[in-house]
DNA sequence: GTCTATACTAAGATAGAC
DNA sequence: GTCTATCTTAGTATAGAC
């Protein structure tokens, strides 16, 4: 088959996430990928350090994206008024390649927790929650804002709502939990 | 140390756990586990047959606590009624011993997919979103219904919610989930 | 019934040849 | 840039001591 060639790295990245969404992180092992990949596992080791490093190149891609969206944000001048917009940029994020992604990391906190790249992740997920509740010290309201997120990534995936329009529904939804009186009908003691 | 117990399994269950829950269930080996608790790595086998089996007969425990709310919640002759109750009743079950557990499951779905308990437990789940939202054939009902049970779990971890109080501000927030029109502010389209 | 000693397979990882 | 060979440790399994 093809000798040496020089997109093994993406390749390597693209059939990774396909197994650690379709088994999960642990039982794909890279004995599998390197079979898929007709390589040896050894080759693997050339372009990826370890099998983590492998996921953390990916969560830096999708943390790359984060950083613009971030920065648009800041840049708004009120922020209040940019948060509908806002929460709407982090649903667009989840779409398209990157949906299964967030739905590992949602999915796989414990793996990644142990990552050199999770930290740096963790940090821009938390200036997105302090975003989405416009800084409010409110507990409810900060615990609303990880809800509009989890709300998003669990809103795209298929086994959760099984309508065509999911992604939709969910942007509503992320928005009401997101909005400053979001939800607040009854309940108030 | 103490020869020959009989309440090796019991300490093996809440090694195992706090072990998990601190640094992941991957990462911890059954030699850790066995260390210890100063036996070798067979006499985990001798009570458990797989180190999945660990953590299944604790799913199961929770699984059984589960069903007696279920019970309670099919007696009731008028359900939507005792939906606020219901919710009530599952935040109580998350309060205790079981808080890691629930924790553990929600950030751990890709390895307990594979178990043989978690068919089980994703059925009483089930059960338990469709309780929350009473039937409603409505997408974003049934979304909120799972992000209420979400609230409850992430509202009892500290690092989400620093506040003293965090069970009650996560069983607000669950209700407002919950409620038939809850945070139905805007944003209707 | 409870546990230890021992061994097997497969995984992640590394060294060095080509 | 990739392979072969090898190492360490993990999960697993069994035989047998007490």
């Amino acid at each position: 088959m093809a000798g040496r060639r020089s997109d093994t790295r993406e390749r390597i990245q693209r059939v990774a996430l396909d197994l650690f969404a379709e088994q999960g992180y642990q039982k794909t092992s890279l004995r599998e990928i390197a079979e898929k990949l007709d390589v040896t596992k050894a080759a693997l080791y050339y372009h990826f350090k370890t099998k983590e490093d492998i996921i953390s190149s990916l969560v830096e891609d999708l943390a790359a994206s984060l950083d613009q969206v971030l920065e648009w944000a800041r840049a708004q001048q009120d922020p209040v008024a940019a948060r509908r917009e806002f929460v709407c940029r982090i649903a667009a994020l989840m779409e398209g390649n990157f949906t299964r992604l967030w739905l590992f990391i949602h999915e796989n906190q414990p793996t990644l927790k142990e990552m050199h790249v999770s930290n740096a992740f963790e940090e821009r997920m938390k200036a997105v929650f302090e975003l989405i509740c416009g800084g409010e010290r409110d507990p409810a309201a900060q615990l609303k804002a990880r809800l509009a997120v989890v709300a998003l990534v669990l809103g795209n995936k298929p086994q959760v709502l099984a309508a065509a329009d999911r992604s939709e529904v969910a942007l509503r939804v992320a928005l009401e939990l997101a909005s400053p009186h979001g939800g607040r009908a009854e309940a108030a003691t």
